[in-house]
Parts: C-alpha cells; structure tokens; sequence
DNA sequence: GACCAGGCACATC
DNA sequence: GATGTGCATGGT
C-alpha cells in the first residue's frame, strides 16, 4: 500500500514542480562538499562557500587536500559552522587518500554500496544523511535520503508513525519505490521544494501539491 | 530580535 | 538508549 501512496505523492510533487536537476554541481568532488557544507544550513550560504572554493581553485581533490585548515575554514565561512566543516572535509579527504595512493575518487567509485556506506560512516562529520547524499548524488547508487523535510512532509501527511527513525524511513522508500537511482534523485529533490515552498514550520500550506491526498491531516502535530 | 536553514558529535543522565 | 548542547552564517 506503501509503493502507491509513495508513487502517488510523486506523481503530485512531480506534475507541479517538474524535474529538479539536482544536485546543483558540476563535479563529483563540489557534489560532496555541498553535502558536507549544507549540514543544518540553508543552500543560499553553502553556494558562497562554494564560489569562494572555486575562486580560489580549492575545489579539486587535489587542492582540497593540499589547503590548510585555516584557509579552508575562512574559505567556507559563509556556510557557517566552519571550523568544524574544515575539519570534516579534511577528515573526507584523508579518508579517500587512505583509500588510494592517488587519493581520487576511483577507489570509492569500484566498492560495492552498502560497504561504501559503511566506509563513508567512518568518517567523522558524516552522518547518515550527508553519507546517503554522496551515495546518491556523487556515485548514483540506488540509495534514498532522508532529511528534514522528509520527516515534516511524511509526517504532517500521517505516513509516519511518532518514533520512525532515520533507517526505518529510508527503508519504507527504498523497499517500497522501484529501485531506480533516478527516480530516488527526483523524489528527495521533489521533497524539499515542497518543504521550501509549502511546508514551513509552524505554517500551514496554503495550496500544497498533496493537498488532495490528506490535507495536512497532522498539522501540526508531526512537527520536526 | 527571533527563527530558520537539505546534521553531526559529544556529554550527561 | 534518550535527551540536551555546541557549532555559526545569512536571509526573512
């Protein structure tokens, strides 16, 4: 029952908004650096951080392994929290130089998923979520996200039950959508345009997509 | 000025 | 195992 009511709300996310293109970026390496950088932070800030990167043509595997820690934190500044988002890309970028003498992204490229992840949970500073964006964006491997908004939507539409933690969601899209990386990358993109343009915290939606489907059934008490 | 934004690690009970 | 706290910028 699960696999139509997810198709469904699909459906709907995906007539209204149309394909998002996500992620923004244009390298592997930018895509996990915005994962990292967007931690608790709002994307508008992680896209300065990022043209500061690039300004200052740090944002290679290569470069962004040389930089020190001092550079690198005034370079992502804007992104706030950036003294410990240093340290986490640095802590990713030694981890990839632990995996190959080259340091590059081929390593991770050639490891089976759920080890991948494992290895990426390592890491201190990444969590499930920034793991299972670098799965899903960087590597394309067939890996739901959830997040913030994922909690908020499901919940305020009664799908969730009050204590569904992080793996149990992600299990309840994985087990119950096709597995098709692509439609995993639409679907979490969908999902936070709707949180971004309806789904505000102590908001009510006012002309949601899903409003046909059960309109705001748990306002508010599934608030994330 | 308060609240929020595409989390995570760590301390404490 | 659950709950609380620090980390920080920039937009609304």
């Amino acid at each position: 029952m699960y696999s139509e009511k997810l198709m469904e709300i699909y459906g709907l996310l995906y007539d209204r908004y149309g394909p998002q293109h996500w992620w923004p970026g244009d390298s592997r390496i930018e895509i996990i650096v915005g994962a990292i950088l967007t931690q608790n932070t709002n994307w508008g800030n992680v896209e300065k951080a990022i043209a500061n990167l690039k300004s200052a043509g740090c944002l290679t595997v290569q470069r962004l392994g040389e930089v020190d820690i001092a550079t690198l934190s005034e370079l992502i500044r804007p992104a706030g929290y950036y003294n410990i988002k240093a340290r986490r890309l640095k802590n990713f970028m030694e981890w990839l130089n632990d995996q190959t003498p080259s340091g590059s992204l081929d390593a991770a490229e050639a490891t089976v998923t759920e080890l991948l992840r494992e290895q990426l949970l390592t890491v201190k500073g990444i969590g499930p979520e920034t793991a299972d964006s670098i799965l899903l964006y960087a590597f394309e491997r067939c890996v739901f996200v959830v997040d913030t908004y994922t909690y908020r939507v499901l919940g305020r539409h009664g799908l969730l039950d009050h204590d569904n933690d992080y793996e149990q969601i992600r299990d309840l899209f994985e087990s119950n959508l096709r597995r098709d990386a692509g439609l995993f990358n639409e679907y979490h993109a969908l999902l936070v345009r709707l949180g971004k343009e309806h789904c505000r915290p102590k908001a009510k939606c006012a002309g949601c997509p899903l409003e046909s489907l059960a309109p705001n059934a748990q306002w508010p008490a599934c608030e994330v």
